[in-house]
DNA sequence: AAGCGTATTAGAATCATTCTAATTCGTTAA
DNA sequence: TTAACGAATTAGAATGATTCTAATACGCTT
């Protein structure tokens, strides 16, 4: 019953992005921009890049920073913007926090179901394949009545690293709330 | 494979709350207070009870508003401060959104899920008998190595109320992004 | 090279939540 | 009954993410 390290990290953490899988997503947004109408600049070609190069799941402002390393004078209203027309186009899932930022899923746009680190406030993928399986929206919907658009299944707690040595800050960000 | 509209009352909204039941909730919520040697005042009293009052997963402010109505010089720091002790014992379950305010469920204080309507901004419960399985909290910390504490399941949607008749300000919230 | 519509900008505005420092309340002990 | 102390409460300021606004810049098309 006990899982040996190796397969716990085989189960978080579960999808390292190979360059043929990073250049088929960055062309599948391009493209749902393009039919929108909206023109793909070069600021907004490195916003979606930015989106799709960690798996830390960015922060608007963290996708600044690194659009800001190429295009010094970009303003946080044109990530936020360009957000904006990827959740109406369906290109990203928003993961959202009240007590710090948002965080967005660039590569799997999709519900599905994540490890949110109370003390370093990490969210990492869990793999799909684990079995969980909370009810399809379909079967929802047919259940409640209800025209259910989307799930979100988020485990809270602490990361191992975070288990393994404690930070300063760790205890804290748990304190405030953060979830 | 249809369900029938009586079924689908029945799994969503699924706990209304007996006077024994409230009494009983609202002595647990005052126990585990005292244990932590918090006094209950008469205003945190009211607040345990607009907590418990209605189904509808109240935000500060609507419990700041039930509160006023007996003690109108209530400040909403009070409310705040009452809700911070609750989280630290366990006694209410804080269901976060970033685009509007987060709402509270002091009856069921205990990961569960909920339905979420896009439009009205509504937050009820699903019947945890409902066949929705996620993974429980021991079995996701072993996988992952995580120290896993809690869970949220939630699914977003439009309500049957908004479904039969949408109201102005519904697309307009959905708009919104709000989440 | 002109004109037009979209993209972008800086900064102001918003809103929930948290913080701060001062005041009031409740309880206990004289 | 009162003094005194700590906890509860307060009004209002501060914070921080996000959204809005109005002006400017950019990139196409002709």
């Amino acid at each position: 019953m006990l899982e040996t390290r190796d397969n716990a990290d085989n189960i978080r953490n579960s999808n390292p992005m190979d360059e043929a899988r990073f250049r088929m997503r960055l062309s599948e947004m391009k493209a749902a921009l393009r039919d929108k109408g909206v023109v793909i600049t070069r600021k907004r070609a490195k916003i979606l890049e930015a989106l799709l190069a960690s798996d830390r799941h960015p922060t608007a402002s963290e996708i600044h920073e690194s659009v800001k390393a190429f295009y010094p004078g970009t303003s946080l209203a044109t990530i936020y913007n360009t957000i904006d027309i990827l959740k109406e186009t369906g290109q990203v899932l928003e993961i959202e926090f009240s007590a710090s930022a948002n965080r967005y899923d660039g590569r799997i746009p999709v519900s599905h179901p994540h490890l949110v680190c109370l003390a370093c406030e990490k969210v990492e993928d869990m793999d799909a394949a684990a079995p969980n399986a909370p009810l399809d929206l379909d079967r929802v919907s047919q259940a409640t009545g209800y025209d259910i658009v989307r799930l979100r299944t988020d485990y809270y707690g602490t990361c191992p690293d975070c288990l393994r040595e404690p930070r300063a800050d760790a205890a804290n960000a748990a304190e405030r709330g953060f979830a």
